[in-house]
DNA sequence: TGCGTTTTACGATTAAATTCGTAATAACAA
DNA sequence: TTGTTATTACGAATTTAATCGTAAAACGCA
């Protein structure tokens, strides 16, 4: 034993983790505003969101002023990671390679970023072969 | 307007679509034996799932004989590709390609399909110089 | 025919995630 | 001080997905 245990967060609490990541520690009133960017969500809603956060240890707060402030307690790397494990496991039955596939044949992939792809292979080339 | 609307799988409705395009069109005996290799599934829940995938046209279903056969309606590529989009919107804000990035990263992929990939580049690195 | 088995249909229950209302408290402003 | 606003805490209600129990119908066979 060591860590504390981080549960995959559900789909709201990825799209609260997302603005956490990208704007660092904020207010609930913070995230609340960016979220009525796009959709409509009563303040309590998001409050009550970001608790069970907490709860489950996905963030941590800082609660020493009366207006709490939150941080991300998972890193983005970490949680993507085990996001798609399990998105590779249930949608491409296991199979990563089938999603890159799919990804490199739908996607409208812009030629730096075939460039970067092919550095990307030729790094894994390299370490593979020593 | 023209064709029946396709509403996405929800995740055990997927492993259900898994099956019937691996295995082809199922009776609910068929696919129940299969999920219970893994865990314990009822036979009615089973059939309630099969039923309410019906409903939402993901299967037709011949009803002809009193045991009906299921076949899946909708296509394996096009499911995971509406999948896809939905998991790098949520998940990589968006960005296919640091999703792309990230499989490469972390999985050990072999020399075979690191070429496999690579002849996938090429090919779309001429259809776009066109 | 009549009994046991299988299948479908239907609805109720459970479980998990999301949403929100209300109350208590703290902060602030006139 | 007193009233208004902002914040947290808490619990209830809602929604969606998943699970299952029960009953009716269809079938198979002794």
């Amino acid at each position: 034993m060591s860590e504390k245990s981080h549960p995959t967060p559900t789909e709201s609490e990825l799209e609260i983790l997302q603005l956490l990541w990208l704007h660092g520690p904020s207010t609930v009133r913070d995230i609340n505003k960016i979220l009525n960017e796009k959709r409509e969500v009563g303040y309590t809603t998001t409050l009550k969101i970001m608790q069970i956060m907490a709860e489950k240890n996905l963030v941590t707060r800082n609660t020493e002023a009366r207006t709490h402030i939150y941080h991300a307690a998972v890193k983005e790397k970490v949680t993507q990671n085990s996001l798609l494990n399990k998105f590779i496991e249930k949608t491409y039955r296991g199979s990563a390679m089938r999603l890159v596939m799919q990804v490199l044949g739908q996607q409208n992939t812009t030629q730096e970023e075939l460039e970067e792809i092919k550095k990307m292979i030729t790094s894994i080339e390299e370490k593979e072969s020593k």
